[in-house]
DNA sequence: ACTATACAAAGTGTGCGGAGTTTGTATAGT
DNA sequence: ACTATACAAACTCCGCACACTTTGTATAGT
C-alpha cells in the first residue's frame, strides 16, 4: 500500500497526486484510505518514511553479512540505499523529498545520517584499514560519490558498476 | 562584463534577469549592450561559455604545474572547476545551466567532458599509479564525488576540504 | 565608441469569475 | 473492515482583459 503510494507520488509529484490516484493504485476505495491515514500530508509522510526505513534496513542487512568482504558489502549497501531510486525515478524522488520540507520535518536529514553512521561503523569494524583517513570521512566521501553518480546514470546496473569502481578505488586493494 | 552578466543571471535566473539589469551591473547603457551582443540569448550563451572556458583553463593550468605532486594538482583543479560555484551560487548556476538546454546546445555536455579528459590525462601521465583502476574511471569517480559534495557543502573551503579527503583516499597514503 | 531617449511589438504578471477537481467526512450497506 | 455514494468547503485550473515590463531597434547627440 505504501509502495503503491510511493509510485504515485513519485510519478505525479505530491501536489498532482490525488488520494483517488493512490487509492486506485493500492486497490482500495478512497474513503478506505482514510481509515489508515487521516490526511494526505500524513499519508505522504508515512510513504516517505517507509521507503527510507526500508532502504536503510536493507543496507544494514547487507553490511551485516559476515561471509562477504567489506567491499562487496559496501557495494550491496549503497545499491540498496540509493540504487533503487536511480533512473526514471531518480530526480522525481529527490524533488519529492526536498521540495516539501515542511511535510517531512527532520526525516530527509536523519535517514541519510543514519545510513552514514552504519556505513562508518562497518568500515571501522573492518580491521583491515588501508588508509589513514578516518572511517567517517571514507563513508561521507562514498556517500557523496553515490549522490553524484545517481544523477549521471540511467539504470541501476550502471549505478552499481560505477559504485563498484568507486569502492574499489577508495577502499579496495 | 561577462562576469557581471554571470552574477546577474545567477542571482535572478535567465528569465527574470533583464538586459537592463545586466547593463547596470556592467556599468553601460542597455543599447550599448546590444553593440556587443545582438540578443539576450546570445549574451547568455557567451556568459556561460566564458565561465566554463575560464574554469577549464584554470583547471588545466593547475594540472600542468610541474612542481607539485599529483594529488595537490588534482585538488587545485577540482577547486577551480567546481569550487568557484559552491555556496550561494551552487544550485542557481546548476539550474541556470541545465534548465535552459535549448539556449546552450552542446556546451553543458562538452565542457565537463573536456574537464574529465584533462584530469584523465593528468592521472595517466603520473607514472605512479597506485591502483589497477583505469585513469578514466578514476577521473569519472572523482568528478561524481565532486558533484555530490558540491550539493552538500555551503562554502568553498568546505568543498576543498572534502575534495582533499576524497583525493587523499585515492593517492594520498 | 558610446549615451540618452524613444518606440513598436511581444511578452509577462495580475485580478477575476466560473467550471471542475480534490479533500475530508458522513451515512447506509455488505 | 471495508465499499459505494454523497456532500460541503477548499482548492486548482482556465480563459480573458488589463496594466506593466522587456526586447530589439532607431535616431540624435557627445
Amino acid at each position: 500500500m505504501l509502495d503503491a503510494a510511493l509510485q504515485v507520488f513519485a510519478s505525479y509529484g505530491y501536489r498532482k497526486a490525488s488520494m483517488e490516484d493512490v487509492a486506485q493504485a493500492a486497490d482500495i476505495s478512497r474513503p478506505g484510505l482514510y481509515l489508515y491515514f487521516s490526511s494526505k500530508p500524513e499519508l505522504f509522510r508515512a510513504t516517505v518514511e517507509h521507503a527510507l526505513e526500508d532502504s536503510v534496513e536493507a543496507a544494514q542487512r547487507a553490511l551485516a553479512d559476515p561471509d562477504r568482504p567489506l567491499h562487496e558489502r559496501l557495494i550491496e549497501a549503497f545499491d540498496r540505499w540509493a540504487g533503487r531510486y536511480v533512473g526514471p525515478m531518480a530526480d522525481e524522488i529527490g524533488v519529492l523529498i526536498d521540495s516539501n520540507p515542511e511535510l517531512l520535518g527532520a526525516m530527509p536529514v536523519e535517514y541519510p545520517e543514519r545510513f552514514l553512521a552504519i556505513v562508518t561503523e562497518a568500515i571501522a569494524a573492518d580491521g583491515d584499514g588501508r588508509t589513514h583517513v578516518p572511517p567517517g570521512d571514507v563513508a561521507a566521501t562514498l556517500h557523496s560519490t553515490a549522490s553524484g553518480i545517481k544523477h549521471e546514470v540511467s539504470s541501476r546496473a550502471e549505478f552499481r558498476a560505477r559504485m563498484t569502481t568507486a569502492i574499489d578505488l577508495y577502499c579496495g586493494r
